[in-house]
DNA sequence: GTCTATATGCCGATAGAC
DNA sequence: GTCTATCGGCATATAGAC
């Protein structure tokens, strides 16, 4: 078995992982509309940057009308943070059940960078907004942070053994294949040299030689 | 020679090359201390939330007092980013005149990570506040950004030949290598389970392994 | 060079008509 | 549910005394 073979089904079920999920679609199309506008304007201006007024250009409404589908900027943003959240929390976990854990490893690196690429707005949001948080609104975000995070180091930690000579380097792999997905984000524009599927395979490829050095 | 006698050598060099490192030495007092208040802001508030009472309150002036020294709050933000990426620039410069190749490379890796976790708060003005930035001002940060990266990629270039079989992810290493060390400013905090110089050596190993997992 | 006082403008949010 | 009009507050920046 190759590694590009390994890749290849990484990608597959990377790609089906994604597809599942959906954006917004509970909202009726007003609220929906308003969502859309606001995750655009903090994702590339930012919160702080961001006026009622950016956010209602979007829309074609007025600033006032807003009000009556959200209570405030602050709980427009939290909503789209938390989402944004769990959306990341769900990928991660769809993939950390797949098996054998390296089968799951590749495909968690590939869904992990694409998403963070292909959803690019959401992600700057999610990973780059978070000072915009304060009180409960900061916990319940840190909270799937955390569980997030959890899931990655678990399925790592799976995929290096046993049956292999425990990695002393276990822990900063992880730290790395995370930032590694996280910043794709920042630096990530549509039309850069890669598509999100090819970021994808080429954070599969470069995880696995971070990992294990000596598997292919 | 083992992987370790090389890193320490790496850590060696790039600690040299940071203590060169002088910050503001050059202004006179009361503008140095405006630039460290203001860049703590910055740094952990971002451009947009940080008022000039914040800033004026980490120096004991009043708000008006500011303008004897800077021009605007947009002029003193530009100051400090401008610098922020010149000494970025300088250091990875240093380290890529070193040799062999393979030396300036682990230099560079550990220095660059260092950099980010040792001097977070600049960093993250640098990496993270772009947007604040409009016109010549933005202009002139690309070109030093630029300019940085066009050094990374040469020393990692230079570091991975010749006399062995081109690597044809070496695009992708180099992407790789530079998003690790600059999201390092967005994770690190003082006192985290790394300390500043152990994750320029961690940074040094893992990126051995991406660049030439067949190396050691 | 530093202060207090203030000019000017935009922000988030609300009132009330339709 | 959407609008126009407006409130109260805080932002950057300036004026002028010391």
């Amino acid at each position: 078995m190759t590694i590009e073979t390994e890749v290849a089904r990484a990608a597959e079920a990377g790609q089906e992982i994604l597809r599942a999920q959906d954006s917004w679609t509970d909202l009726p199309p007003t609220a929906r509309s308003i969502v859309r506008s606001a995750l655009d304007s903090f994702a590339d201006r930012g919160f702080n940057a961001t006026t009622l007024k950016h956010i209602a250009a979007g829309t074609g409404l007025s600033t006032a009308a807003l009000y009556v589908h959200f209570g405030s900027k602050d709980e427009l943003f939290f909503e789209i943070s938390r989402r944004g959240h769990e959306s990341a929390f769900a990928i991660v976990e769809a993939a950390s059940m797949l098996s054998p854990a390296q089968h799951a490893f590749r495909t968690l690196v590939y869904t992990f960078a694409r998403w963070h690429a292909e959803q690019r707005t959401t992600a700057r949001v999610v990973q780059y907004e978070l000072h915009a948080l304060s009180g409960k609104h900061a916990e319940t975000v840190a909270g799937i942070r955390r569980a997030t995070e959890q899931v990655v180091r678990d399925v790592i930690t799976r995929a290096s053994g046993p049956g292999a000579p425990e990695d002393p380097e276990l822990r900063g792999v992880s730290a790395a294949i995370l930032s590694l997905g996280i910043d794709v984000a920042r630096w990530f524009v549509p039309g850069a040299p890669y598509t999100p599927d090819e970021i994808g395979r080429l954070y599969c490829r470069l995880a696995t030689r971070l990992l294990r050095p000596d598997v292919f």
